[in-house]
DNA sequence: TGTACATCAGTGAACGCGCGTTCACTGATGTAC
DNA sequence: TGTACATCAGTGAACGCGCGTTCACTGATGTAC
């Protein structure tokens, strides 16, 4: 890499400390790109060559933090032996745990990605497309085992439990009176309905 | 109802069938507050003492033809006979077929409403909870009829379809390229899914 | 190896735009007597 | 019933702020010869 490579890399990094800093300490709403330039000590102009808008910053400031929780979740989920319903709570405590560090931070960063246009935010799309990969496996995994049924699809059940978990989150960034262990409990139950189904086993059927 | 009062009632309708035009005719981000003053014919300053900013305008120019949607979309649905999927799934087509209608407005009236702090949107906050105690409702009324399990959650279970239902919404006013019968037909998967349950009946589970 | 030139990251100032907010004001409507 | 006053919806202009964008410029680094 050449000189003029590593001090632009330099430059960036410098960014996004300041950015990640005063996103944490003021809010992404009370700080602006020139405070940003200024706790960087770079020029204003000078951030807006790296990033092109406010959200773009947010978005590389903080996926890397969010990827090494869901690294960690990963890593330190029950062995294969335990129940499915038990490792996908694992991973979903840990990821609860982790935005209770700063619930409005994320609420804003969940906002203003997840519902832009697809390919306005390369990086968190990127994540979700290997976190439901990854879950995608871990069901097919556990169709192997004989956990799940044979014909249970594999790619929409994984899609579907992201969506029980990412609604639940939701409520929880925007509802300062919710717990963790509340949001937990109420995604704990919504799992076990879904793994389970609601409609009574065939042949068992009322009428 | 006082002639003052009356006169302020015509003002503010005047402003929403402004917004309406403008919103459906180039989106709410290229039109701004005083263009739909301008349209509507009243000072800009008066837009602002009705509605507090654009989102709150945008909420409440919207909303009623939501209301409205779900409304005949309930009167329309399947008699009781029909299969809980298919009365599900018919909600979610009328929905959806009229989300098509301007998908980028709607986009951006979720992603600006959902997203806030509860309270900021009272009027959709409340068309929530309507939907969300209609399904639970629905679901009480095929449990008795037998197609429900009895120790299935309700409340839990209706909220836990609606997640499935706004997820596949969400990935639809994102991306152009989605039909609504292709979302349809991923909903209709993954809402199967659910009623079934994805793991064997009890007593034919794997080791 | 040295020289002359090209490239490009970064600078700092300026501009336009949309929004929210404030202001003193108008004039019609409502109310107290 | 009339009069005098209070209320309040609406007005239009102005201001401050943050963002995105543009500009000509600097100076270090890279490259062609």
């Amino acid at each position: 890499m050449s000189r003029r490579e590593t001090t632009k890399l330099e430059t960036r990094q410098l960014i996004l400390e300041a950015a990640r800093k005063l996103f944490h300490r003021r809010g992404p709403e009370l700080c602006t790109m020139r405070d940003i330039a200024r706790e960087a000590g770079v020029s204003p102009a000078s951030v807006v060559v790296h990033f092109k808008n406010k959200t773009a910053l947010l978005e590389v400031a903080l996926y890397e933090d969010i990827e090494q929780t869901i690294a960690k979740a990963v890593a330190t989920m029950p062995q294969a032996g335990a129940s499915l319903h038990g490792r996908l709570m694992h991973i979903a405590r840990c990821m609860y745990g982790f935005y209770d560090n700063d619930r409005e931070l994320y609420r804003v960063l969940i906002r203003d990605t997840t519902f832009e246009k697809a390919g306005e935010n390369p990086y968190l799309t990127r994540q979700l497309q290997e976190y439901l990969q990854f879950f995608g496996a871990l069901i097919e995994q556990e169709k192997e085992r004989g956990k799940v049924r044979p014909g249970a699809d594999a790619r929409i059940a994984a899609s579907s439990l992201f969506s029980l978990y990412f609604s639940v989150l939701m409520e929880f960034l925007r509802s300062p009176d919710l717990t963790p262990d509340m949001a937990l409990g109420w995604l704990s139950e919504a799992v076990r309905q879904h793994l389970t189904g609601i409609v009574p086993p065939e042949g068992d059927k009322g009428k």
